[in-house]
RNA sequence: GCCCCCAUCGUCUAGCGGCCUAGGACGCCGCCCUCUCACGGCGGUAACGCGGGUUCAAAUCCCGCUGGGGGUACCA
């Protein structure tokens, strides 16, 4: 890409999203080229909420973009950023543009319906055909500003990841700039706001190419130099539409609440339509920007993919420091997460078993299945691991293992296992078999932390009694 | 309908004319490690949509086809 040097400060991209709904993974991919462009060329990077559709728009959206965007390290604190500006505190300036846009000829006032347009061109989808170009008429309560595109001759387009897109001019109708209540329309508001704030270079996702050179005109039309634009592929779901947040799971704060980690999110993010380079992925986010160049962006849509996403995850979990995995952790081992009740959680017992845990999950959510059983009075009633482990020889084992268990000194994980281990073999069984019945006797399913480990930290007593409630079970 | 974009393993991608009998990652399968499950290690499965060109040489360039996708509002 052929941007100023770093540090030159000239470079200015802006993310754009307007608070109509939760924040979107794919809006936050955008934020996140963005964020890494104006990083990697020291430039600015500008948020803008665009706020001006009133029926849509609700205030509370704001925040969630806000802290969305926050927890993934793009904040107001950072030097970097700019911002926010709200599109609504700019209508004067997009009356002005719209002004002088009539003032100059290159628009119109238009009264025409939408029926009467397709009443005349005998076609619903063809578009406005240009009724009211000549017919002079002033602006009025109800008539709508139309821009005058240009008959002939194509409108070509700087974008980096695309090549260079020419359009048709003939296949642009003259469209609304103005409503007819006067405000302005998105085409404009966003042209003028761009200008406004000296965008150099405009990063956005793909759905806005058709949008490109109506708003290049605006530009030019408004006696401005046009930006370095950059469309960015969709992200798309198993059928490869678009993500949508009414058929798809595209919160990002939804995947945060799973137990996804930011980071994680972020380093999954940028590899979507972008590689690094090196046959490496997993990367600091700081050696993500070094490499980050948009020109590099990939142009074929891409699937969002959890499982991916998900197996990163595990990476990060993994690489944490234990305490800072315990932090992390620690929300799911609360309300509304934790399936126990606040006075049954032990900090020092989990403490205990953590780091056996860490290796174990793949996502923040999957910690409680793991240790649940050391909160819970009795642990979970898991049916096919019962019928799984507890068939014969089980409650003859399962006998034994209790009555050697009352008297084992000391109570730790190691003479637990030489203890199962004997018994087992007293009973014709390996270890790995031996080990299933007391299992889910005092965890309720087959697979799970490593056992004596367990038991160590649940204790004899606790012990005892699940495993008497099982033969107890076997009994009945 | 019209306009535009796109096309390498199932998925995300590397590749930017010879280094490609196409590399990495996720997934999947197998083996090892092992008290279960994971982690980790090792190995395997699997792709250049089709047809024409251009060239000594094409996954890489050009054209067409096919197939996907996006847009088409007085929404943003």
């Amino acid at each position: 890409m052929n941007l100023p040097a770093a540090g030159s400060a000239g470079v200015r991209v802006r993310f754009a999203p307007s608070p109509t709904g939760m924040f979107h993974v794919g809006g936050a991919r955008s934020a996140l080229f963005n964020w890494a462009v104006a990083k990697h060329t020291g430039g600015t990077f500008v948020l803008r909420i665009e706020d001006t559709d009133a029926a849509r728009n609700k205030p509370e959206w704001v925040d969630g973009i806000l802290s969305a965007m926050a927890s993934l390290g793009m904040h107001a604190e950072d030097p970097t950023f700019e911002g926010p500006y709200f599109q609504s505190q700019n209508v004067a300036l997009h009356q002005q543009a719209a002004a002088t846009l009539y003032d100059q000829g290159r628009a119109y006032y238009c009264d025409c319906t939408r029926d009467a347009v397709a009443a005349r061109t005998g076609n619903a989808q063809t578009g406005y055909d240009g009724y009211c170009r000549d017919r002079g008429l002033t602006y009025e309560p109800g008539r709508a500003l139309r821009f005058r595109t240009p008959d002939e001759g194509e409108t070509a387009v700087v974008d980096l990841v695309r090549g260079n897109p020419t359009f048709p001019n003939s296949a642009m109708e003259d469209f609304v700039v103005a409503r007819g209540d006067g405000s302005p329309v998105f085409l404009l508001a966003n042209v003028v706001d761009d200008a406004d704030e000296r965008i150099t270079h405009v990063i956005r996702g793909e759905e806005h190419l058709p949008n490109t050179p109506k708003q290049q005109l605006l530009w030019e039309a408004l006696g401005h130099t046009p930006p370095t634009w950059a469309h960015l592929p969709v992200i798309v779901n198993e059928r490869r539409q678009k993500l949508s947040k009414r058929r798809d799971k595209v919160a990002l704060e939804d995947y945060l609440a799973d137990g996804i980690l930011p980071a994680a999110m972020v380093n999954y993010l940028m590899l979507l339509g972008w590689a690094p380079g090196n046959d490496e992925e997993i990367l600091p986010f700081d050696t993500l920007v070094e490499r980050f160049d948009v020109a590099d962006v990939n142009s074929a849509s891409a699937f969002f993919d959890v499982k991916k996403l998900t197996a990163f995850n595990g990476e990060y979990i993994r690489a944490l420091g234990i305490d800072e995995f315990v932090a992390a952790v620690d929300p799911w081992l609360r309300a509304p997460h934790a399936p126990w009740a606040p006075e049954q959680f032990d900090a020092a017992a989990f403490a205990a078993v953590a780091p056996l845990a860490q290796t174990r999950i793949a996502t923040l959510a999957d910690i409680t299945a793991n240790v649940d059983f050391l909160f819970l009075d009795t642990p979970v009633d898991d049916e096919q691991s019962w019928n799984k482990a507890m068939k014969e020889p089980a409650p003859a084992l399962l006998a034994d293992v209790r009555a050697a268990l009352v008297g084992l000194e000391p109570w730790t994980a190691e003479p637990l296992k030489e203890l199962v281990a004997s018994i087992g073999e007293r009973h014709g069984l390996k270890l790995g078999k031996a080990q299933a019945p007391v299992r889910v006797a005092v965890t309720g399913r087959t697979i799970g932390l490593p056992l004596f480990e367990s038991l160590e930290v649940l204790g004899r007593e606790r012990t005892l009694a699940r495993v008497d409630a099982a033969i107890a079970r076997l009994d009945g």
